[in-house]
DNA sequence: GATGAATGAGGTTTCATTCAT
DNA sequence: GATGAATGAAACCTCATTCAT
């Protein structure tokens, strides 16, 4: 049993606050940040937007490089904890499959711009701060290549590499965030999932005697 | 015949060692913001990689802007040039696709990072310029959107929005750029080819009765 | 009864703090100007002259520009208010003119520097800011306007276009300071109105019967 | 006899075509600098506007600041070759006077714009060249202040200082050009002399027993 | 004589960060 | 805990001047 655990009415309030404060303050950076980029965010802006002090921001966070490392990480972590979710168990791996890629398309064009944010901003975090983000994409897909390697086991699918085809399924759930300028106008999301899906399973298909 | 084709030596050597200026400006640019980022290169530091003096960098290009839209629109002008000369006209839709997602993902593969610089300050850029941008982009890859078109005349493959096929080769070109950092340790770019090729025809192609 | 005047010492504080600070520049702006001029002067150098750090010369002022606008408003005001309170209402209108071309005379050679700068620098103003003092300068001489209308009412003067007298006086007194590398070495200032009463007066006057 | 007295056409020629420069590039920096200044005027602009290289400013003159001497003194010397002219030699004083107010007022305001540049920018000038345009503005009042000596001789004016009418009617003239914004939509040219004239006759009238 | 490409010092402005209150 | 006034390094950009052609 460590400290934390101790029931300290006083201390479980504090912590309450804290966390409001960081989400008041997370919430104001990654809006602002997808609307206008990391560098064009002021501190003083966000402070503004946030309804707090500037010096408020340093006191929650280590400064405006830590602030965006944890923007991006709240966006991905939240693509990180969703997927699962959605995942049914009792189907088939080619139904399990179309479910995943819908649900990952459905979770990262909610969360759109912040798909964008973290491409645009990526490579301006820190070498540390990079792996840490690299690792979180990499879990999130791993629903994927979990469901790939039981289809393959079971017959359903022709050989592949499943780290290809998880790396297919993002960057299908990607592209509709990175080139929405296009996609938008010319389909909705569910077209777009429905066409995708069906080419990816077509093509994962095991051939029929 | 206009006054521009008169020959007038002294013109001629002038606009050359224009020319030679502006590449050398420019490909010091790209150097740096590939490297840096565009916001973290300064102008002082360009002047210094290109070895002229800041203010012939504004001579050549109006401002720190528009020499990122000059160096977007240099890497993708490339790609939009190179990609015709390597389709053969005189194959199958279904090999043609084929060499088309190769030659693309090589072309892309060889300018990786003006690719990931493009995707990063691609929204730094003004509106008209963002429009060019898109254009050009587009204009990428209206080779492959003819292929499948033709394939669809001739019933080789199943169908499809040639739209959605283009838009899903070009992400898988540059997905490698993208997610170099992943696939770039597992496999060769031959591999990813190969692999994503089988993927992508095998969606496509027609069933057999 | 409005927020403001709810006594709150801490704004109050403030609030005085900010006055002094805004003073501070404004002087040493206004010093500078008039020594060097708008464009000699660099925002390094007032910072120093005021003794605060460059940002906050932007912080209490828009930029360079507003602070020309501030320096020229502030000089003119002075004159503004300065005038009436110098004018006896008890007077002939002959005698309250008198008095009118000495005050403002001796309230302009107070700032002749200022006088001089609000000349030079004018027309560096914006369309906006330039009408604002050229309002502001009007209503400086509308007190002698106001004195020769009622001497015009009262048979003092000859019929004259009390807007031209107003103008007329004016130049009297500018013409001190913006002549004073001149004049300054014939004649005290108490010469020069004396002098340039008894002329404006004698020009003035109705005739005698 | 000088070398310059020598008759050689060719090296007329050459001053012709010097005198020809000089002044294309003056009057474009005339045209300039009236319009937005000495500091908002840069070199690369007036060659433009002069339609010769940037080089070729420099070969006629020293550099920017001689450039502004230059104008300033052309415009002045303009003013005071012209003022002798229109002056009658065999007038009463009075009347002479208010030929000479109404010249002045004339010659001034047909340049109204570059006696506000001299006001704008003289002060940005050196040491000895300020001395050399004050020199200038005194000798173009001279033949003022010599009608005034001889009204004075003959009785016609009652005593005043000669220097400070010269001054007054330097002022009338060039409040004409100061304050056109205010006058100018008030009066006509014509009507603001006529009644500056007779406010200044009379304040100058002999008393008449 | 004439050109205009090239230079680089110097200017204005922004903004991440600190710290006294 | 919270504030926001204050700092100053560093960025972009301009433009007077030079000089090889």
């Amino acid at each position: 049993m460590n400290d934390d655990s101790v029931e300290d009415p006083r201390e479980a309030k504090r912590a309450e606050r804290v966390q409001r404060r960081r989400r008041q303050i997370l919430d104001a950076a990654a809006h602002l940040m997808q609307r206008t980029g990391y560098h064009a965010m002021s501190i003083q802006q966000l402070a503004e937007e946030a309804d707090v002090s500037v010096g408020l921001v340093y006191q929650y966070f280590g400064g405006k490089h830590d602030l965006l490392q944890a923007v991006i990480e709240d966006i991905l972590q939240d693509f990180e904890q969703q997927l699962p979710q959605r995942i049914r168990a009792d189907e088939e791996p080619a139904a399990q499959l179309a479910g995943a890629v819908r649900s990952l398309c459905e979770i990262i064009a909610a969360k759109r711009e912040g798909t964008v944010l973290a491409y645009r901003e990526s490579a301006t975090l820190s070498g540390p701060g990079l792996r840490r983000i690299k690792e979180l994409e990499l879990r999130t897909v791993q629903p994927v290549r979990q469901i790939v390697i039981e289809g393959l086991a079971s017959g359903a699918f022709r050989p592949v590499d499943p780290e290809l085809v998880a790396h297919t399924v993002l960057m299908i759930a990607h592209g509709w965030a990175l080139k929405h300028w296009n996609l938008g106008a010319r389909m909705s999301l569910d077209d777009y999932v429905r066409q995708e899906t069906e080419l990816l399973l077509n093509g994962l298909a095991a051939p029929t005697k």
